[in-house]
RNA sequence: GGGGCAUUAGUCUAGCUUGGUUAGGAUUUGCGCUUUGGGAGCGUACGACACCGGUUCAAAUCCGGUAUGCCCCA
């Protein structure tokens, strides 16, 4: 760091290419890194729209992989779907009709001013496209359980506060359509989703969460109940990650999606579905393993997994010939892996592999061909350690195993501690200025919990975020609602959002 | 949804208060030479007042609107 900051002073300024302090200023640093590591560009002119580059694509076209291999190995089969919903479909079940029609986009007219004959969305989300195919498929209990999915863009007129990647209006994610014959195998598949974002959402991508049971109030539209994802960013406000719904009988009903059972009588199936945002889930993964010289990514899903640095290849041929040749070998292995043969300085190659957050760097130069050595650097101990070119397969894999470890160690870490007891108004107010999540005593997570979640929203910007998945938790303290004062129904959890 | 601020070349920026020369600088990029172990150098070329309208002899500059971005509040 010493060093770093004399060489600063020695040069003008605006030869750092990358240097914001992360934990203080994170909208700064967030806006930066999207420009500076070419994630996506903001120029474009739609409204929460976004240009994605090849350095974003390239990580979430593996974090579609990784989410969809795990969607696959539990029974989910993929599909392809129109980006087109009929009017007459969106508006069948009536909670979910009322829910995302003030945020579609309708298409209603050709390029020669015909008017359309019926009105179409761009698909805010695609149950009412999915159910009815799903009731035209499945005909007896041996068709269930039955499992779909689609990787898909979906379009919503949401906000006038769009993010890149956070929040816009056209975003990148999955969403699977399920039926089971009975509510219980429908509550094991939610429970399946959740067990997913765990294996890799935190598993591969490093980034951890909370699952929460959402209050009446804030379920998906035409949903019995909603489990969602909550994860903060490192200004302290929570962002929602998978949520998966309990959808009960509500588009059966409106779909007619019916099954005969053993005993030869007609029933309705029991849906459930699943939004996984793949582009939000990218910003997550930026957010947590970024560091102030850049972004960070685990190994697996980093876009470039190995950048090999030639250094004087012009004095000796061979530099090059040899870096070629690695290059192929890692590149047989499986690996993403780069050769940096332009002119420019070793330094600044350094200096911008680091920033656009490459793992792994191979540097390789006279020295290393006489000794048949490498110096591999790590992105997240950012120290140099010299191998043996004949180990360098069995040094990838130890260190890349390491290093998405540790990353996903840190964020653990920097993940741990933010939740606190609240037990007053004034409590609830110091916590949720601060960062994190408060626990609280909540009346209830039923409608009658409206009023004081409107209240809380009202008087500290926060929301009630719900009950924890997976804690049985008894009202605490005084045991009554920290709002309204009647006897606590619930222990929930508040914060600021996103 | 309400409000505030901003927009000058690929990028960063000076100029705007008080309208007036060919809009200045840095960086990037292309080319040539040179250079390579933690951000090299010289030469040369290209490149900009967000958009629409108004005021004026004259607009980057003043006024109105639109678009996009950022921030604050719901």
């Amino acid at each position: 760091m010493k060093q770093q900051d004399t060489k600063q002073t020695a040069k003008p300024a605006e030869k750092v290419t990358f240097n914001i302090d992360k934990e203080k200023n994170f909208s700064e640093w967030f806006t930066e890194i999207i420009r500076a590591a070419e994630l996506a560009d903001l120029r474009n002119n739609i409204k929460g729209f976004l240009v994605f580059q090849p350095w974003s694509v390239l990580c979430m076209e593996a974090m579609y992989d990784y989410y969809e291999r795990d969607l696959q190995k539990r029974g989910h089969k993929p599909h392809w779907f129109p980006a087109l919903v009929p009017e007459k479909n969106l508006k069948q079940e009536a909670e979910h009709v009322e829910g995302f029609v003030p945020e579609v986009f309708w298409v209603t007219e050709t390029g020669n001013k015909e008017k359309l004959e019926e009105k179409y969305a761009l698909r805010p989300t695609s149950e009412t496209v999915f159910y009815p195919m799903l009731a035209i498929w499945i005909r007896s209990y041996k068709d269930l359980p039955y499992r779909t999915y689609q990787r898909a863009q979906v379009w919503r007129y949401e906000t006038k506060a769009t993010r890149p990647f956070l929040r816009s209006r056209e975003f990148y994610w999955i969403e699977t359509h399920n039926a089971f014959a009975t509510k219980e195998d429908a509550y094991q598949n939610v429970l399946g989703d959740m067990e997913t974002a765990e294996r890799v959402l935190h598993g591969i991508f490093g980034v951890p969460f909370i699952f929460f049971q959402r209050p009446q109030w804030d379920k998906f539209a035409g949903a019995d109940d909603t489990f969602a994802a909550d994860t903060i960013m490192p200004d302290g406000k929570i962002i929602q990650q998978p949520s998966t719904h309990m959808l009960g009988h509500h588009f059966a009903k409106a779909f007619n999606e019916k099954f005969t059972d053993e005993s030869g009588k007609e029933q309705l199936v029991y849906n459930t579905t699943c939004g996984p945002c793949i582009s939000r889930m990218f910003a997550s993964v930026i957010a947590f393993h970024g560091d102030n010289r850049g972004l960070r990514f685990p190994f697996e899903i980093a876009p470039v997994q190995i950048i090999i640095v030639p250094i004087a290849a012009h004095k000796n041929k061979d530099v090059l010939k040899t870096a070629e040749k690695l290059r192929d070998d890692l590149f047989d292995e499986g690996y993403r892996v780069e050769i940096d043969s332009s002119d420019k300085m070793p330094g600044e190659k350094f200096f911008f592999w680091e920033m656009k957050g490459v793992p792994i760097r191979l540097e390789l130069g006279p020295k290393e061909l006489e000794s048949k050595e490498l110096i591999l650097y790590r992105r997240d101990t950012e120290k140099k350690t010299k191998i043996k070119i004949s180990n360098l397969i069995d040094e990838i894999e130890k260190n890349s195993e390491e290093l998405s470890a540790n990353l996903k160690k840190q964020a653990d870490e920097k993940f741990k501690n933010i939740i606190r007891d609240a037990n007053d108004r004034k409590e609830l107010e110091k916590i949720v200025n601060d960062r994190g999540f408060a626990r609280a005593n909540f009346c209830s997570i039923g409608l009658e919990g409206a009023k004081c979640a409107e209240t809380i929203e009202k008087e500290f910007s926060a929301t009630v975020r719900g009950k924890h998945v997976g804690k049985e938790e008894q009202p605490f303290g005084n045991k009554k609602c920290i709002i309204c004062g009647k006897p606590a129904k619930a222990v929930v959890y508040i914060g600021k959002q996103y």
